[in-house]
DNA sequence: ATATAATTCCATCAAATGATGGAAACACAC
DNA sequence: GTGTGTTTCCATCATTTGATGGAATTATAT
């Protein structure tokens, strides 16, 4: 019980709570520098010095929404593993996209920062690392692409890289792609998980006929 | 020869194409509300008022960045096609990734500014409909997804969207991804052509078996 | 009820930012 | 050279934005 984070995250009826929500909304629809501390505040309905006052400067309130989702998305992740444990791959695959892809429909804003936190630069250099998505080595391990969580071949972690951003990329670009394609947000759903499902599967699977071979050393042609 | 755009276009030499060019990369790389007018004034090396007298607003110049790099992008897939026609559809897919990885790696900050404009939000909401990116229609056609320009349908246009996506993101990741993989510049673009690959060539190589049907009309299980 | 601590808001600051007017510098035709 | 139009920079504004001190309010304990 030492940082605001962990107080916000005993009492979600907080203000710590209340405004951390509205931070990740807000954060992640118009990025860092495009999100005001005002802007926050108002949406919350409070006064600009409130929010100072629970959460200090904006970085340290960024850094906690950082630390926030990436705490989520962590703590989904292990659920679905223990669901998908045991059975095939292909259905295991099948059941995560569709686990995933409901979950993060339900909290955008996990990978509109995401994809801010791969894409985008700040222009004071955050001195905090980018906890770097250490859960990328479970999930190649729960998709046997590598033996152990110790050794991944850097061709696991990029497999495995492209999965998660296939599917922040349709969450997170939904506005944009749904008014492109004139589609009611269940439909959009659907050819979502259709559309992973077409992309990931077969890959996975064994889809290449033996042309690629995961533990090659020499990737080059 | 009306718009700063077409001047700049016309004389690369020109201030407004040396503007152009640095306001690229530096909304590239911050976005639009992280970069500001001096930033670029700065990078340049002139006045500020001296970008003002050439492109006028912030978000002139912004939007002029944004249909520079979609003509470009537009520009790129033509001569793709050009190449891959009348080749077999994983040869087209394989050259395709090639040529367009190999000359988004030369031209990042059209990754990053195509990824912003999906995923990213403006505080002033632009009143300019950002041109839907109509190629995707041609890329769709080019892979036998559909048969005529007119009637693309939607799983169609999805799957070619996963597609440049993901491309577009290791592309803009690079930053990101190379440093968690501890990875040198060859490496890394020798790992994104490989994983596109193994990703994108057995999806639309008829790697789902026959259990997924392009024309299918409806997609829900 | 009263004292103490926690919370909220008002007023305000300094720096950053988008934007402009006008003087100087430059280019170039004649 | 002189004149005309273009380009560049200096000085400056009005707003926005991150941030804080301190008074006022509210909650909590005794």
């Amino acid at each position: 019980m030492a940082t605001p984070l962990e107080k916000a995250r005993k009492d979600p009826n907080s203000m710590k709570a209340k405004i951390l929500k509205v931070a990740r909304r807000m954060f992640g629809e118009y990025g860092y520098h495009g999100t005001t501390t005002r802007m926050i505040a108002k949406e919350v309905g409070i006064d600009i010095s409130t929010l100072y006052y629970h959460w200090g400067e904006k970085t340290d309130l960024y850094e906690s929404v950082i630390l926030d989702i990436n705490n989520d998305l962590r703590q989904k992740l292990n659920e679905v593993e223990k669901v998908i444990h045991g059975r095939p791959l292909a259905r295991r695959l099948g059941i995560a996209i569709d686990m995933v892809t409901e979950y993060l429909f339900e909290c955008p804003e996990i990978s509109n920062l995401v994809l801010f936190q791969y894409f985008g630069k700040t222009r004071k250099e955050s001195n905090l690392d980018f906890h770097v998505p250490d859960f990328i080595s479970d999930i190649a391990r729960s998709m046997d692409l590598c033996k152990t969580k110790e050794s991944i071949p850097t061709s696991a972690s990029m497999r495995v890289l492209a999965m998660m951003n296939s599917i922040h990329n349709f969450i997170s670009g939904e506005n944009f792609f749904r008014e492109m394609l004139k589609l009611k947000r269940e439909e959009y759903i659907d050819h979502v998980k259709e559309t992973l499902e077409f992309i990931l599967i077969p890959a996975f699977n064994g889809g290449s006929q033996g042309q690629t071979d995961i533990n090659q050393t020499d990737i080059r042609r």
